[in-house]
RNA sequence: GCCCGGGUGGUGGAAUGGUAGACACGCUGGACUUAAAAUCCAGUGCUUUCGCGAGCGUACGGGUUCAAGUCCCGUCCCGGGUACCA
């Protein structure tokens, strides 16, 4: 009998199916267990092998844990409202419930057969109505809710109003605006409904407000900040702009104590609570107010640093600050509006870019410093930040580097204030060692005593405040997009109302098409007859909860029933990628903790344990070319990937772009495809230029300063590249630095030479683009799209592999229903798993997997003789050595799987049946352990094997075996013998000899007296049962 | 810059302070075969030696310890996160 790993799957799917094997109750005697992934978005482009490395991990756990005698819930579902399936609407009109319900389709048969252990009766589509009504109705809960910062928690903004009607505002201390108003009972009688309304959103959990957003113009959408890397779009590398839209947000900022201090509950890796508690930003300073000379306004500032007070020498506001026009002077004001025009101008990538270069205008005006009465001028200058604190700073130039520069710039006096501060004529010194000087109120004191008098005293004085900032900024709830939930709201005028409990779920309605109106609303604008709010909620609104409804997915009355939660409570172990750290993680958190508050959920922290699973990268393989002593110093071509042979465009058809690449855009040209990624690593690259230089070669990455000279000759470029064209040529020399055949370009340039470029996809653009350009961090990657030059042939080009994102835009996906079907489902989990720690990114590589496919053939050759198909299986009582491989087994695979190390779990299993095989064992007793402690990893395989032993199914319904430590005690101990910890010889003693009776033999032993030569030995180490180290 | 990880054979990777390199891939040799594949056996950190052996080895430099890949200090490098955040 061969062993046949796609006979077997097929039977015990369709067992399990009709038996209902993972199906799991609400309750019961069993303890029980939450194991959850996080839930996949269906692309177009189906799974690829890096997407079940945490689903077989989850899996393996789940498994065990129900082999363990837990009650297990393992659910599955769909986050499927999102983007692609949109973009393939507009391309299409097709309605994206269609494409997205094939989607999940692919979807769930390539899930079923890597064979998990789901309850796909449990199984949950955010984009479905059933599930959606949930998502709105817990939007109004936020929208009926405010946040008390006298009892930390969610309270009815109902009740808030009975208090204004009595009195006002004065003793509420709430989560709200900056510019919320204080006013008192009669104030809040006489306002109208509207002003009433309108002050309740500054209280409200979710509000409409018109803010600063992150819009993407190549993307027509408002992004998130974590949506946004290095200051350009993170799908895609597309510009991000400054704009003022009216968008829901969510009070996030009311939970940001909370949700840092919660961190310290959960069980999370170190990395991933860090970049946490860095988005969450929390700093711990005060708010100072400085009266503006000869005027009624003060200006307030926040800083860290009240130590540093009379060390101020000037002020600076941001250029958007609202008192700038006010506080400019007529001499001014042209120097002024001139400097913030510029600043408007400037993207967020300009900015960026130059951070080093120092800029800012005087307005004319002074302020007081309140603590020494010193007139210090008022500047704007953009390195203070309008969304950040109060946007305005006090110039402290010998305490902090910005200011100093700024100082040093502008000419302003530099106050050291501390005696341990070095010298000023160079830098800043941000030390806080010492004892003050020059600082009054404060000489001779120490930083603690000292900030301590000045809050005091400001606090005494009304001048300001002991106050912590938060980095993390409320986030925008809104998309103007089709695909996703609507808000249920309407509005009168200006003011917005829920609908009623009943009415829900507020059904999508359908539309003629899903681009936004002729009038620039968004698509819903074109729904006959729709008189709610016209975009929709955010992709992460869905994923903030549906862990819940997993625990009760078809309850019609609750997003889950009081029992099913109060069973469930929490997820035990959460799998999934990091890359959700600031986004899903911690929205899902903030809504978690507001439900806890509702107290409709019984924990505040939902996901007690969280395991990471690494990237699975793929091989893509380059093709370089330069002159020759540059030769793999950089990467220029990317050309055919064996995988796929010969390049093909870039997308086919709109369904060719998965959740990876869907803002990825592809250009054609007649013989080139130029791609445009985003490139991230600037200062890394900066320091392979270094290195490079060092080693007296070249990097060809220009600087800003470099590229400059292209940009300022747009025509150059054009010229450049009709010659190219022209002459049939495919590089083109750089001016600057002629040995070199290379052109650069930012992506500023190639918008501006085609603007069109950026936009659209299949442009017929005339720009021939090959390397990295470093400017605006976008790379431009040239790729053949008929690879039909020689490689090699000249020995012009050198290819070489590289290791990347997988992804169909790089053309190195790897099918897993390919790996399924040639080796077995059981073979690709235990591969995936085999590859090395969970927790590590890793490159695909399937070079290593005849070693899983032999171990799973060995495994099966314990059953039968291969050559003649006979069972082999014996009812031997089985022997001492049997045993100890066995309980050895056991023992190892159990310590591995509780701490997630699977990697060595099948090092351990190939070890047991390594062994077994050498010792020829095809005992039941053992064979019949080693079937149920291989079930979680290889369940089909363990199935089989059950059954071939003579029992009944299931295998995954059977007792995890424990070890048992007597046979794991061998009779003699092998020894290793020391000097002064080197080893020098290994000896076997019967197990329970002393250390009196070693020492005398060790003493005694030829090689070791050789090493010893007479010296007096000083000591000997001793410790049973493992070693012996003498001491010379 | 700052914050988190990490650096071990040709490769992926093992090692509660106690025999570094488990397990696997690859490679080399052998068996079986007309041949190949598959399978099985042996070897495989580096240097040196015919061999026994010896020396050196966990990025680098120090330290703690009877004993360090593991703990401490410093340096370099790689990966991830983040950033004029006051």
């Amino acid at each position: 009998m061969e062993y046949n790993p796609r006979n077997i799957e097929e039977k015990w799917n369709k067992y399990w199916e009709e038996n209902q094997t993972y199906k799991v109750e609400n309750g019961g005697e069993k303890p029980k267990f939450y194991v959850l992934d996080m839930f996949p978005y269906p692309s177009g482009a189906g799974l690829h092998v890096g997407h079940p490395l945490g689903y077989i991990a989850s899996d393996i756990f789940a498994r065990y844990k129900r082999l363990k005698g837990f009650n297990v819930l393992h659910p599955v579902g769909f986050d499927s409202f999102g983007l692609p399936a949109e973009q393939y609407a507009i391309q299409t009109g097709q309605h994206p419930a269609v494409t997205t319900e094939t989607n999940i389709n692919t979807y769930i048969k390539q899930l079923k057969k890597i064979g998990f252990s789901y309850d796909w009766s449990r199984e949950i589509r955010t984009s479905e109505p059933a599930y959606y009504k949930w998502t709105q109705w817990i939007f109004m809960q936020l929208f009926k809710h405010y946040y008390d910062k006298n009892q930390n928690k969610a309270l009815l903004i109902s009740d808030l109003v009975s208090i204004f009607s009595k009195e006002g505002n004065n003793n509420i201390k709430a989560a709200c605006d900056d510019d919320t108003p204080d006013f008192s009972a009669e104030d809040w009688n006489k306002m109208s409904e509207e002003a009433q309304q309108m002050l309740l959103m500054k209280y409200r959990l979710t509000f409409p407000n018109e803010s600063m957003v992150n819009f993407c113009p190549a993307l027509g959408m408002v992004l998130s900040n974590d949506e946004i890397k290095d200051g350009v779009s993170e799908r895609g590398g597309h510009p991000v702009v400054q704009k003022r839209m009216k968008q829901w947000s969510m009070r996030i900022t009311a939970y940001a104590d909370r949700l840092l201090d919660g961190l310290t509950e959960v069980d999370w890796s170190d990395s991933l609570k860090e970049q946490q508690r860095n988005w969450i930003g929390r700093s711990i300073g005060a708010s100072v107010s400085f009266k503006v000379l000869d005027k009624t306004e003060s200006i307030e500032v926040f800083t860290t640093r009240i130590d540093t007070i009379y060390g101020v020498s000037f002020m600076v506001l941001a250029p958007e600050h609202e008192l700038v026009a006010s506080l400019t002077t007529a001499v001014q004001k042209d120097e002024v509006e001139n400097y913030q025009a510029w600043a408007a101008s400037r993207s967020e990538i300009d900015r960026m870019s130059e951070t080093k270069r120092i800029s800012g205008a005087f307005t004319g005006s002074y302020v007081v410093n309140p603590f020494n009465n010193q007139e210090v001028p008022i500047y704007i200058a953009d390195y203070v930040l309008a969304g950040y604190g109060t946007g305005a700073v006090m110039g402290v130039p010998s305490g902090d580097q910005r200011d100093w520069n700024f100082a040093k710039h502008f000419d302003l006096p530099i106050i050291p204030v501390l005696d341990a501060q070095k010298d000023m004529e160079t830098q800043a010194d941000n030390t806080k060692e010492g004892k003050y000087i020059n600082s009054d109120l404060i000489n001779g004191l120490d930083y603690k005593t000292a900030t301590n008098v000045l809050i005091a005293e400001l606090e005494k004085r009304k001048i300001g405040k002991g106050k912590t900032q938060f980095r993390l900024r409320n986030a925008i709830f809104s998309r103007q997009r089709y695909w996703g939930e609507p808000v249920p709201i309407y509005f009168k005028g200006d003011i917005p109302y829920l609908i009623e409990e009943s009415e829900l779920p507020l059904i999508l309605p359908n539309v003629d098409k899903y681009l936004p109106t002729e009038t620039g609303e968004p698509p819903l604008g074109r729904a006959k007859g729709w008189k709610y709010e016209l975009s929709t909620m955010p992709g992460w609104a869905g994923s903030s909860w549906y862990w819940y409804r997993y625990m009760d997915s078809k309850n019609e009355q609750e997003f889950a029933s009081k029992e099913a939660i109060n069973y469930w409570k929490s997820v035990d172990l959460y799998v999934g990628g990091s890359e959700h750290a600031t986004g899903h993680l911690l929205y899902s958190r903030f809504w978690n903790h507001f439900l806890y508050d509702m107290g409709l959920v019984p924990e505040r922290e939902y996901a007690k344990k969280l395991i990471n699973q690494g990237m699975i990268q793929g091989r893509s393989n380059f093709v370089y070319r330069a002159k020759e002593r540059f030769f793999e110093e950089y990467l220029m071509f990317k050309v055919l990937n064996p995988h796929f042979g010969d390049l093909k465009p870039r997308f086919e058809t709109m369904s060719d772009i998965d959740e990876e690449s869907k803002y990825d855009i592809g250009f054609e040209h007649s013989n080139l495809v130029i791609e445009v990624i985003s490139y991230k690593k600037l200062d890394k690259i900066e320091r392979k230029r270094k290195k490079a230089t060092a080693d007296g070669k070249r990097l060809l990455i220009l600087t800003n300063e470099e590229l400059a000279e292209v940009i300022n000759e747009p025509n150059l470029v054009a010229k450049k590249v009709q010659a190219a064209l022209d002459s049939k040529e495919d590089f083109i020399q750089n001016e600057n630095n002629p040995e070199v055949e290379q052109l650069y370009i930012s992506y500023d340039l190639l918008s501006k030479y085609s603007p069109e470029a950026v936009t659209k996809l299949h442009v017929d653009v005339n720009i021939v683009e090959n390397d990295v350009l470093n400017t605006n961090k976008a790379m431009g990657m040239l790729q053949f799209k008929n690879a039909n030059f020689k490689l090699n042939a000249d020995k012009k080009f050198t290819c070489s592999a590289d290791v990347e994102k997988m992804s169909k835009s790089k053309y190195n996906v790897v099918n897993p229903d390919v790996m399924v079907e040639k080796y077995g489902a059981d073979c690709f989990r235990m591969f995936e798993m085999f590859l090395g720690p969970i927790e590590q990114a890793k490159p695909w590589d399937t070079n290593g997997i005849s070693g899983t496919s032999g171990f799973l053939r060995k495994l099966w050759s314990l059953f039968y003789d291969l050559n003649t198909s006979k069972s082999l299986l014996t009812d031997a009582e089985p022997t001492k050595d049997e045993l100890k491989v066995l309980h050895q087994c056991i023992k190892d695979v159990t310590n591995d799987i509780e701490r997630f190390s699977l990697n060595t779990c099948v090092s351990n299993f190939m070890k047991c049946i390594n062994e077994l095989k050498r010792l020829n064992c095809s005992k039941r007793l053992i064979l019949r352990e080693i079937a149920i402690l291989l079930a979680p990893f290889a369940p089909y395989t363990a199935e089989e094997l059950w059954s071939l032993l003579g029992n009944e199914p299931s295998v995954h319904h059977q007792l995890y075996p424990t070890h048992n430590e007597a046979y794991l005690v061998s009779d003699t101990v092998e020894y290793p013998i020391s000097i002064n910890g080197k080893l020098r010889d290994t000896m076997s003693f019967p197990a329970d000899t002393d250390q009196a009776s070693v020492e005398t033999a060790v003493q005694g032993n030829e090689k070791i007296q050789k090493w010893i030569e007479g010296q007096p030995v000083k000591k000997v180490i001793f410790i049973k049962g493992r070693m012996v180290n003498i001491v010379i």
